[in-house]
DNA sequence: CGGTGGACCTGCTGGC
DNA sequence: TGCCAGCAGGTCCACC
């Protein structure tokens, strides 16, 4: 589901409700995520205040007091909200957090694609599911040039090229999607075929959009929301998609739709070749 | 090695 | 109305 956007937006929602909370318990009511998860080392939260929450990528971390860090990832049906602790429970709320204000979080998630983990601070890069992350997209070193060192290696589509987290970290069908949009590029060309100054297009237009997207706090179709249960509205803003059949912001044309891999592709025929 | 496709899950939608 | 196929924002792994 969620993408850097939606992650980064619900990390901004959640740090109200719990900067400086103590976590009074945690219970798991289903530990069978995409990594089982450890219900003795969750349970040994209690006590322990979240000092700060941070993103690393689609990862959110809340830093606790002692050297401890908190990890979700929230998978295509994840979710992380803060609610009365009298609020009903759900289908699929597999972790409840109770905090010293009286108010609870809970993570939901019916697909089970998540993942929530505590590590040590100090270890938390050699974690496999850090030590590969590639850069951030806002970070001043995603140029046009490292785009393009990746490009010319390179036989897939542009689109997985931009969907491997290695390379950039944070995007997903989503926005990879609309940046090759924004760039004028087909989502199928293969990137060795790119120009240096089609990488540096890209470059430029990963944060731009990016920033945008959260500026609309996210893109919500159905399911994603923040920690206060709030869509986001960047749906309204998107070029391409989920909007095949329509016409294209720019030009006459009508936006398409292809199956690549298992997942969807869109785009402009006219505007993008 | 790089690239592709399927697996992991549940829920919703659209076509028949 | 009901059923079933297909699809969904992510990641990982087996296979060629």
């Amino acid at each position: 589901m969620p993408e850097l956007p939606e992650v980064e937006t619900i990390c901004r929602s959640l740090r109200p409700h719990l900067l400086g909370r103590t976590i009074r318990r945690v219970r798991v009511l289903e530990p069978r995520l995409r990594v089982p998860v450890d219900i003795k080392e969750l349970r040994s939260l209690a006590g322990s205040r979240v000092d700060a929450i941070t993103r690393v990528a689609k990862y959110i971390l809340f830093n606790l007091t002692g050297d401890r860090v908190w990890l979700f990832h929230l998978g295509m049906s994840g979710k992380l909200l803060c609610v009365a602790a009298n609020t009903p429970r759900r289908k699929h709320d597999h972790i409840v957090v109770e905090l010293d204000s009286g108010a609870e979080l809970r993570y939901h998630d019916p697909r089970r694609f998540g993942l929530s983990l505590v590590a040590q601070k100090s270890g938390l890069h050699e974690l496999p599911q850090l030590r590969h992350v590639g850069l951030d997209p806002f970070d001043p070193a995603l140029t046009g040039d490292y785009l393009f060192r990746f490009m010319r290696a390179s036989a897939r589509r542009t689109r997985d090229l931009l969907l491997d987290q290695r390379i950039v970290a944070g995007l997903g069908n989503i926005y990879a999607n609309e940046i090759l949009a924004l760039t004028a590029i087909k989502p199928t060309t293969r990137a060795h075929r790119l120009t240096r100054k089609q990488a540096h297009a890209i470059a430029r237009a990963i944060p731009a959009l990016l920033g945008d997207a959260i500026r609309w706090c996210g893109t919500s179709f159905s399911d994603y929301r923040d920690a206060d249960d709030k869509s986001g509205e960047f749906q309204n803003h998107l070029r391409v998609y989920d909007r095949d059949g329509e016409r294209c912001r720019v030009c006459p044309g009508v936006i398409k739709r292809v199956a690549v891999g298992n997942r969807s592709v869109f785009y402009c025929p006219t505007c993008q070749k």
